[in-house]
DNA sequence: CTGAAAAGCTAACACCATTAGCCAGCGAGC
DNA sequence: GCTCGCTGGCTAATGGTGTTAGCTTTTCAG
């Protein structure tokens, strides 16, 4: 019987395509094994446990979600760079759902991993929010209420949580016109 | 022996409580069984299943806020009514963190109990958004920006999702300054 | 070619949700 | 006040899940 090559990266990565099919919720170490082809037990000897899957997958998926803002950013600023994140934003929440909802796990203090995934992305927004001249502790507040706007609304609409008939794309329109003109407010004052 | 004298509404209560205790994910009927004092096949005399109970919950909870909301916009209109809405927002799910998780889950279409709940919610919501001059699709927006912006917040709170040292009280009011900012803009050009 | 580390397996256990079927408490009505 | 029937709680059993122990076989270093 020759192996099956596996490892944690594809072991997180099969995690990943389970999450997002089924719904982090209902990720389940039986499902990642039989899409790898390979029975339950065997992943022991790539994971720690369940919860340690879990944590892996929260790594992969901040660094992607880190990396897609990032992508959006690169070459812009002001308005046009907020508007690019927060569409890559919730771009990656609706592709990824299962992988985006792993993400709102917070990294454990000594997870210098798991930190270094969740930095990736707050460097991003805190240079979004440095072209509207926002730095220090108002910039942090304000990455606070960007991503608590952001992560509230992805989720809201992944999660079916909109029951009104008004068109979804034009209520997050309004919303990042809101975020902007937030921004530019408190950016003009400093 | 005598009999522990339950019913569907003492049965969501105890899973209330215990997903306050251990956090909504780790709900279990077990744990609820034996909060009641009782064997855990007993429960489903009064409850469908795991997931009707937590249907239960959300429906329970989802009252709950809309209670804590309308109460605390009674007698107040404008950014007043805002700003404790939104305290009272942040406050119930600070204080019934389990509770206030099983709130996002969606109604079904054709479940009207649960569909009242989530529309006393809404209520207060366009009641406070009324006290802006907003009206109409743009409060649809509205609504759902504000419910995103706090949803968000509390949840990231909740979990721990806020790393930095900053305090977290100074970028809640920051947000709702925020908030109020929008609305005040919007209203005024309506 | 050989030996040892690592990868995958089977077997076993505990815990959970769910169903079936039993028995006792309790109220309605004669 | 007694009985009948309903209802609420119980025990037993099943299937699924996470986890551990221990075995076998692949694979690669020397």
């Amino acid at each position: 019987m020759p192996r099956a090559g596996l490892n944690p990266r594809v072991v997180a990565q099969a995690a990943a395509a389970v999450s997002d099919d089924v719904g982090f919720p209902r990720l389940t170490l039986a499902l990642v094994a039989e899409r790898l082809g390979v029975r339950l037990p065997s992943l022991y000897k790539h994971i720690d446990s369940l919860d340690g899957l879990r944590r892996d997958l929260a790594v992969l998926a901040t660094r992607e979600l880190g990396e897609a803002l990032g992508g959006a950013a690169l070459g812009r600023s002001g308005a046009d760079a907020l508007h690019a994140v927060a569409d890559a934003y919730r771009d990656y929440a609706r592709r990824h759902p299962g992988r985006y909802a792993a993400t709102v796990r917070a990294p454990d203090p000594g997870d210098a991993e798991h930190l270094a995934a969740a930095d990736g992305v707050l460097r991003t927004v805190l240079a979004v929010l440095a072209g509207y001249g926002l730095a220090g502790d108002e910039a942090v507040d304000a990455a606070r209420a960007l991503r608590a706007a952001l992560h509230g609304f992805a989720t809201l609409e992944v999660e079916g949580g909109f029951g009104l008939p008004r068109d979804v794309d034009r209520s997050y329109r309004f919303l990042v016109a809101g975020l902007d003109a937030v921004l530019a407010g408190r950016g003009r004052e400093a």
